[in-house]
DNA sequence: ATAATTTCATAACCTAGTTCATTTTTAAAG
DNA sequence: CTTTAAAAATGAACTAGGTTATGAAATTAT
């Protein structure tokens, strides 16, 4: 008995679906469950799938060649993750996205959401905007990276995802936000003793 | 006598396009000139359009509280450039576009674009492909800030758009890139007089 | 429970990059 | 052309944040 509602509710907030425009999309969508520290991207093979959370945590990163890691996304319940990069040119993946708890996904496969969104323009609209909003995002952290010093950089994302801080390694959340993790602890402890 | 062969190959290396889809967009073009200085988007005014550059050259940015200036994208001949957020959202900008030489625009309205999107999927599909491409791009830079040295960003940028370095301020670069103007023009030194 | 492994805290020292002030060069505008 | 303004170069003093190393706490697995 799988739940499909979190996935098509997060949907309909950018378009309206019919019960047969559910149908189609559910039909592609396959659920597994995944354990913590499993991998389901790696580098060098193609992420065929797009990755939906319905229950636990997971992030994805890149390794340098000496070892050192660069967190790129965060995902929990509601969110989308994969090597988008790779997804969408179906190209090599060059991150790694892992589980940081046991958690459970909702995978649709590039070529099922390609053929969906040529059949049905809802579709193609659904993953337009979210694509468009992603990447409004994505360029607001960078005017982040630019323009604020650490510290602020760790106050303004523990505003915006006070859980997703509670969730996640602190040497994870470190190397997302830009700094060491020893930097991050003496913020936290700054920011801990001042209050 | 307009040239829109341009934007169209642009569009036809997404989505092929028949006479009349052609016809369709071209009809919701509106081309103008725009002077050296000159800013077609500005703070708290809603970025209406998004501009395709024709000839000319481009800059967003966002300017903070104390005065500084982040340089969020360059736009030269046949790229798009807006304050994307503001767009999307059609809510007020937070950056500023400026032109950096005399240029030719063209430019599509909010509310046009989203209308032929509705009556012709192709469009639909053609902004689809065009947001995941940026979408993918700017996450590429976020991990360019993240991983790279002052020096292997400017090297990677240069690489990547000589045409860019040759044609805007330094400045704007550095401020692009995430240095001061002068470390720019230290890490320009220093690889000029090695080679 | 308890051993093993991750994760986090703390501190001393170090460096990439900033800031500020001044001079030189380049480009815009009469 | 020549005047004026904007942009780039240079260098000295400074600092945010990194690096390295070590021990303490939490988690996880047995």
């Amino acid at each position: 008995m799988t739940d499909y509602k979190n996935i098509l509710d997060n949907i309909k907030r950018y378009v309206p679906l019919n019960l047969d425009d559910e149908k189609q999309f559910t039909s592609i969508i396959r659920t597994t469950k995944v354990k913590r520290r499993q991998f389901i991207v790696q580098p060098n093979f193609i992420c065929s799938h797009q990755t939906y959370v319905l229950k636990g945590a997971f992030r994805s990163y890149f390794v340098n060649d000496k070892g050192v890691e660069y967190t790129i996304q965060f995902a929990i319940e509601d969110w989308f993750i994969s090597d988008f990069n790779s997804y969408v040119n179906q190209s090599p993946a060059s991150l790694f996205v892992e589980a940081l708890e046991d958690s459970t996904v909702q995978q649709i496969a590039y070529s099922d959401v390609e053929e969906l969104c040529n059949i049905n323009p809802k579709f193609e609209r659904f993953f337009r905007l979210v694509a468009q909003k992603s990447f409004a995002f994505s360029q607001r952290r960078v005017l982040s990276n630019l323009g604020n010093s650490a510290e602020e950089r760790y106050l303004e994302f523990f505003n915006l995802y006070p859980l997703i801080v509670q969730r996640v390694p602190q040497y994870a959340l470190a190397s997302y936000l830009g700094m060491s993790p020893e930097f991050l602890s003496k913020i936290r402890k700054r920011l801990f003793t001042k209050s």
